[in-house]
Formats: C-alpha cells, sequence, structure tokens
DNA sequence: TCTGGGGTCCTAGGGCGA
DNA sequence: TCTGTCGCCCTAGGACCC
C-alpha cells in the first residue's frame, strides 16, 4: 500500500507556527516579486481568492476583508519541510519527498497495521512535533493515495485527517466523488477534453476504452487509469540528480540595454553553475532565453531561446557564462523592452561520469577558484564573493515587502520568550 | 503600473546513416 | 546508382506537477 502525506495550506501554515495570531485568519503568499498568490490558508480560500491570481487585482479584496499578506520565505519553508519529512521516515523506510509539502509512503509488511489507525498516528505526530497541520491518504496506488489524501482533506473530522481506499466498494465511491479536473495527472486541457466527451468524474475515466485514452493522451494517460483501476503502475522514485537546473527571473523593469541583460544571465549563470556544483555534476548545454512583457499586448513581442554546446562538460561559471554570453549576443534584439530571462543548464552528467573532449580539455585553474568561492561563500551564510560580470551594486533587486522574518535559519530572527 | 519559478515526461517530426 | 524503409538521435513544443 501507498501513503501520501500532505501539509494543508503548507506556507500559510508555516507562517502560523511562528505567529499564532493568524489562526483562524485569512492568509496569502505571494510569488517572487510579489506578482501571483501562490498560497492560501482556508479562510482565504473560502474569500474567493483564487490561486495565480495577481496580487494588483487583488488588492482591494485583501484589504476590505484584512487578509494577511507575506511575501514568500523559501528558507523558512524549506526548513520546515525538512522538520516534516524527518519526523514521516520514522513510520516506514520507505518514503519518497515528492515536493516541499508532499511525501508518498510505502507501506510493504505492514499487513497486521491498521492503516487508518496508523494514518492517525502520523497525523498526531507531525502536527504536534512541528506545528504543520498534515492530511494522510492510503491506497493500493499512488494516484489512488493522491484521492483518498483529497478525502481527508475535505473531511478532516470524519475521517481524523486519515482515509484509507482498501476495498472495491470504497474506490468505486471516492472515483466517483473526485472530480475529474482533481485527479493526480489530469490537467486543464485534458479535464475540458474528456468533460467534452461527458466525463465528470474519475470513475467515468476509469472504464472509457484503453485505445481511446492511450490515443488521446498517450502512455501517461493509460498510466492513470491503470492506477485508478487499483494496478499499480509507478513506485517510489529514488532520489536523482536533476536534469536540469535554471534559474529564470522577471524583472521589477523593463530593460532595454544589452549590458543591462547580460549582467543579469552572467548572475543566472552564477546561481545555476553553484547549484550544479553543489550535486557534484557537469553540464555541456547551456541555454538562454529573453523575453518581453507577454501580458503588454500593446507593446511589440519578442521571445528567444537558445542552446550553446560548451566544448567540454564542465561546471565552472567562467566557462558556462561564456557559452550564455555568446547565446544572449546571438538572440538580443535592440528596440524591444525585456521584461524576464533566464539560465538552464542541461547534458548534466556526475562528475564521475565526465566524458572528455579530444581537443579541450578543462582549466584545472577553475576547479579550484570554484572551490574557493564555494567555501568563501557557504562560510559567509550567503552569495557575497561575486566576479565581475554579476552587478556589485545590485541593481536589480527582488520586490519582497511583505517578508517575515527567518525564524528558523537566522540567529537573529529566532523568537525570544520572556520568563517571569 | 503591477501577472512566479523550477522541474519532469512524452510525442511529433526532421535529419541521417545503414 | 537510385530509392524506399527503418531506427536512432535531436529538438521543439505540449502536457503535467508543486
Amino acid at each position: 500500500m501507498f501513503g501520501l502525506v500532505d501539509c494543508n495550506n503548507f506556507y500559510a501554515s508555516c507562517q502560523r507556527v511562528f505567529e499564532p495570531r493568524l489562526k483562524g485568519k485569512p492568509v496569502v503568499i505571494l510569488s517572487n516579486n510579489d506578482g501571483c498568490v501562490i498560497a492560501r490558508s482556508n479562510e482565504a480560500k473560502a474569500l474567493g481568492i483564487k490561486m495565480g491570481a495577481p496580487a494588483f487585482e487583488c488588492e482591494k479584496l485583501f484589504r476590505e476583508n484584512h487578509v494577511h499578506i507575506y511575501s514568500s520565505n523559501f528558507a523558512l519553508y524549506g526548513d520546515m519541510s525538512s522538520r516534516v519529512m524527518n519526523t514521516l521516515s520514522t513510520f516506514t523506510p520507505s518514503i519518497e519527498i515528492y515536493s516541499i509539502d508532499e511525501a508518498f509512503l510505502k507501506f510493504d509488511g505492514f499487513d497486521s497495521y491498521d492503516l487508518k489507525k496508523y494514518g492517525e498516528k502520523i497525523q498526531k505526530v507531525v502536527t504536534k512535533g512541528t506545528g504543520i497541520p498534515i492530511s494522510v491518504g492510503i491506497a493500493p496506488t499512488k494516484t489512488l493515495a493522491k484521492v483518498a489524501n483529497k478525502i481527508a482533506k475535505k473531511y478532516p473530522i470524519k475521517t481524523r485527517s486519515s482515509y484509507v481506499i482498501d476495498t472495491e466498494q470504497k474506490r468505486i465511491k471516492a472515483l466517483k466523488w473526485t472530480e475529474i479536473d482533481d485527479v493526480w495527472g489530469i490537467g486543464s486541457r485534458y479535464a475540458i477534453k474528456l468533460r467534452n466527451i461527458g466525463v465528470q468524474n474519475a470513475y467515468q475515466f476509469s472504464i472509457l476504452s484503453n485505445d481511446w485514452v492511450k490515443k488521446e493522451m498517450s502512455i501517461v494517460g493509460l498510466r492513470i487509469k491503470y492506477e485508478l483501476m487499483g494496478n499499480p503502475m509507478l513506485d517510489l522514485e529514488k532520489i536523482q540528480h536533476k536534469k536540469a537546473i535554471a534559474t529564470t527571473r522577471s524583472f521589477e523593469r523593463l530593460y532595454t540595454q544589452y549590458e543591462d541583460l547580460s549582467e543579469r544571465v552572467s548572475a543566472f549563470t552564477a546561481y545555476s553553475s553553484e547549484k550544479l556544483r553543489k550535486q557534484n555534476s557537469h553540464s555541456n548545454l547551456v541555454m538562454v532565453f529573453i523575453r518581453t512583457n507577454y501580458f503588454r499586448k500593446d507593446q511589440p513581442q519578442y521571445s528567444r531561446s537558445i542552446v550553446i554546446k560548451t566544448d567540454y562538460a564542465t561546471s565552472s561559471y567562467i566557462e558556462l557564462n561564456r557559452c550564455a554570453q555568446i547565446g544572449l549576443k546571438k538572440i538580443y534584439k535592440s528596440g524591444y523592452q525585456y521584461k524576464k530571462a533566464g539560465v538552464i543548464l542541461m547534458g548534466i552528467s556526475p562528475d564521475s561520469a565526465t566524458q572528455l573532449s579530444l581537443f579541450e580539455s578543462p582549466n584545472p585553474k577553475h576547479r579550484i577558484l570554484m572551490h574557493a568561492m564555494d567555501q568563501l561563500n557557504q562560510s559567509i551564510g550567503s552569495t557575497k564573493v561575486m566576479f565581475a560580470g554579476q552587478s556589485l551594486d545590485r541593481k536589480w533587486k527582488m520586490k519582497q515587502e511583505r517578508l517575515s522574518p527567518y525564524f528558523t535559519t537566522k540567529i537573529k530572527d529566532v523568537i525570544k520568550i520572556k520568563l517571569n
């Protein structure tokens, strides 16, 4: 059996752990640059605040309903997430951390356990130990565990936040209850397609013909169908190195000058290459993209990307940035107002399996330099040592007007308790 | 005026060598 | 020598996830 543990309204819950006054109040978290709503408490959802809604469009709603607004604080959420995951790993040896707020558990050899009760225990221990409320869904496949989790989350009192699908009757009932858009793996496009042929819920999807599903939704759709029928197609995924490492950002203003974009691309490459070195890997493909603001229909639009091959697989910022700058030069066009850019490193291989080039070889000094830089930045605690290509006076700055303290990762932000 | 970021997987279609 | 077919590789684009 598989279990899916999902933290309820994770980012909002993290803020509440350290500010209990937020309990019962509407809370929203905004994306980078304070652009969109990316998380909401139940109270905020009840007000009709939509996921992904632009913040500037919600201002009136926020004001009138005294909504508590926060800029995203990923250092805090990441730390809280590892506390939850550490607690979960005490309940089974088989765990897959699926995202910052979700984990799949596998219960092999738990035949003598009452899994419903076990789920309730997991819920209690995690919530007590971390302050984060969770829901637990258990079923024979990962996709059904997702469904079970939705039921536990929807009916926390009736289910005690733990629901198990362990009979054919329960499976069919749960699928009939699940709207087609809520099935894991069926997004908005497929949902429209399915509704057009009269499929409204997961059960109706599960009895479609295999041929139709395969033809219209590829092998991925067919796998979902089998999973919903109770036949496991997906197992726990092993932790593996990332296949692509990206740093992409929207700018706080529009850029027209090549030099400005060049500085940003240089900084993005520095950050991506740092992530690459952290996972002990090399890359041999650098993709750069730039684009104008596609929301501004009144302005001329331009969007291009390019992939540049490095001479050899490397993790050196100097070599990767050389390629990124070549790419940028090729795709930059003057006369446009640029809103976003990014650098994505691809063709990633572990250090141990790096293929050497016949004619070019890495400069050994780069390796020593990168290592020294990473160590310096690590000891300082943030990226302070930079290359000349990056702006020292940080002309570019992310908008984060409502950032909460870093309660668990910065010593000056740790809560002080007064003892009488 | 202001609209996120970072990933994965799959398929179609073209180029190319056997 | 020419042509058709097959399979592999690569890229672009579409779908999805959180």
